[in-house]
DNA sequence: TTGAAAGCGCTAACAG
DNA sequence: CTGTTAGCGCTTTCAA
């Protein structure tokens, strides 16, 4: 239990083998160079030990350390979903993950500068509140990556939000809605986008005079908020699309309790296809954010940029996608 | 934007400064011993150069890294609130964290894996799964503290879950409840000992005959699952407790869409006092883990390890806290 | 207050 | 196939 004894070296497995740190150490890496004797008396020794190698001082020698630092909001759902996809999407191309959560006692540039101690080859961002000047010096120390956020100073992996928005009411107009209204997700990243989206939707199909956007966020409790005023000030829209899955959570609570059924009262739309959504007695029909291609793109870029990669096309947008679940349904008559 | 100059050393700033490598080492650290002169040089040549000390090779030099390595599950709403307690913890003693999720594509012995490799001193594993055999195993590598679950082998910080239970019998029993069930967590962390706590609250207040125990799990489906169950099976119980809240939340949705309202026709208390107990339109009585203390005392335990102190108490309890909130009342008349 | 030198544990050249 | 020799970038004696 008191594990006091020094941990052992490649050099004290190498005269323990009888044989030389060089070979330990390819050995140790599974490298060829070694006589099958040789390996297994090597495996023998490290394993009598118990050695095991040291990462920092193999990282610091070889100069690499595969590694992909992670900043993410430990509250948000869809950040964990990220996350989540991320680790399946490194893996794949060989790389590590380093994270550093932003929560409530921990803000994201201090997430940010934990990531920097460590080496990581490059910064994936989750949605980052972080002003664009600073991104642009952080990227200026390390390739940047920014998932799910608007900016130009970085490469970006994100969704068509305003797109997503333009399916959602087009879906619903096409149900037989008129009255849709928008609970948004106010200085969020990505709200702009789907504000506008949801703007140029109503345009397109001649419901302007229909436009209701109602201040939002991200949590729960600002969706819960925003269907309460909703509520409160009559003339009831049939359909609402929210932010996202989260904050539309909240609206279901407030409207169940008030006595609405949903969808057969009024219909409700999310935003992220978050595992929140897909629960059975959610069911929630959202639009759905491509997680698994965007991490791949993002760890993609990532290594391209590592490998100093000159590209020019720093936006990537991901289509996201209509998922009808049980919130929807034509108006009542 | 490429960054492919490489990074400047220690030595890099040293030349530019005219002094030598000792100096800036000193600076860069704040430790006293350098002119007020001298130290203003070195900053600024650091800063003109941009440099950033590399991490890796002042803890491979200095033999430490004062990392706590942490083990949770992303799905788990209250591992979320211990690693957010946790990284406040940490930084109040000087610590950092090395995060390691377990994911529905990474499972614990992965996550686990990972940390051994980045020399943390120490490895915090939150309610982890794993066989108390591997622990031993972890164990005799590196000090490690189990959070949220009942084991011998290992340092284990835990909350007194037979107790929570039997404040929340207590407290619905006093609400004048009788037939009140529970809707358990099945195989994971804890369960046992709550189950426990509510057969031997129901028993001490002559109860048993309304004994009910429902097979549930960890997440808002298995809560909504067991619901059904329940509610399909007639001889509706007046109350329910749940294993924790995120099952709770599913079984709240349940109910209400069944048509019966929380707490006027039949009450619910979960367990964690997650953040999803604490939301506006769930407002979920609950029992608190004092995740604040847990982690406190979970981070403590982890240095004096490291410290090499030797400890004999290995399980530390702490007190659960029932909160009421609005999903309990008395039983309708 | 400053500097020179030795090494943390490992990998990467190169020789044998 | 194996061993020797240099360092990676930093901290830490120890002397000046």
């Amino acid at each position: 239990m008191a594990n006091a004894e020094a941990r052992p070296t490649l050099a004290d497995v190498a005269a323990h083998a009888g044989v030389s740190k060089s070979l330990v150490s390819l050995v140790m890496r599974d490298e060829p160079g070694a006589g099958p004797e040789t390996r297994r008396r090597v495996l023998q020794a490290a394993d009598q030990l118990g050695y095991h190698p040291d990462s920092r001082a193999r990282l610091l020698r070889s100069g690499r350390s595969r590694l992909l630092g992670v900043v993410f909001g430990i509250q948000h759902a869809f950040h964990l979903d990220l996350v989540t996809a991320l680790y399946t999407a490194a893996r794949d191309r060989g790389y590590e993950l380093a994270l550093s959560a932003v929560t409530p006692d921990r803000d994201e540039a201090e997430a940010t500068a934990g990531m920097l101690q460590d080496r990581c080859e490059a910064l994936i961002m989750c949605g980052p509140r972080t002003p664009a000047a600073e991104l642009a010096k952080l990227a200026a120390r390390l390739p940047v990556i920014v998932l799910a956020r608007n900016v130009r100073v970085t490469d970006v992996i994100r969704t068509a939000d305003d797109e997503g928005l333009r399916q959602a009411v087009e879906y619903l107009n096409g149900l037989g809605h008129q009255r849709i209204a928008h609970i948004d997700g106010g200085r969020a990243p990505g709200a702009a986008d789907r504000r506008r989206g949801y703007r140029e939707a109503m345009a397109a199909h001649s419901l302007d005079t229909h436009n209701r956007i109602i201040e939002g966020g991200l949590s729960e409790e600002d969706g819960a908020a925003a269907a309460r005023r909703l509520l409160d000030e009559g003339d009831r829209p049939t359909a609402i699309t929210v932010f996202n899955d989260r904050s539309a959570t909240g609206v279901l609570d407030v409207l169940t309790r008030a006595g609405l059924r949903v969808p057969e009262d009024i219909s409700v739309v999310g935003y992220d296809d978050s595992h929140l959504a897909r629960l059975a007695h959610i069911n929630l029909t959202t639009i759905a954010q491509d997680t698994t291609e965007m991490t791949r793109l993002a760890v993609d870029r990532a290594i391209a940029r590592i490998d100093g990669s000159e590209l020019t096309n720093r936006a990537l947008i991901v289509a996201p996608q209509l998922i009808i679940r049980g919130t929807t349904a034509p108006p009542a008559a």
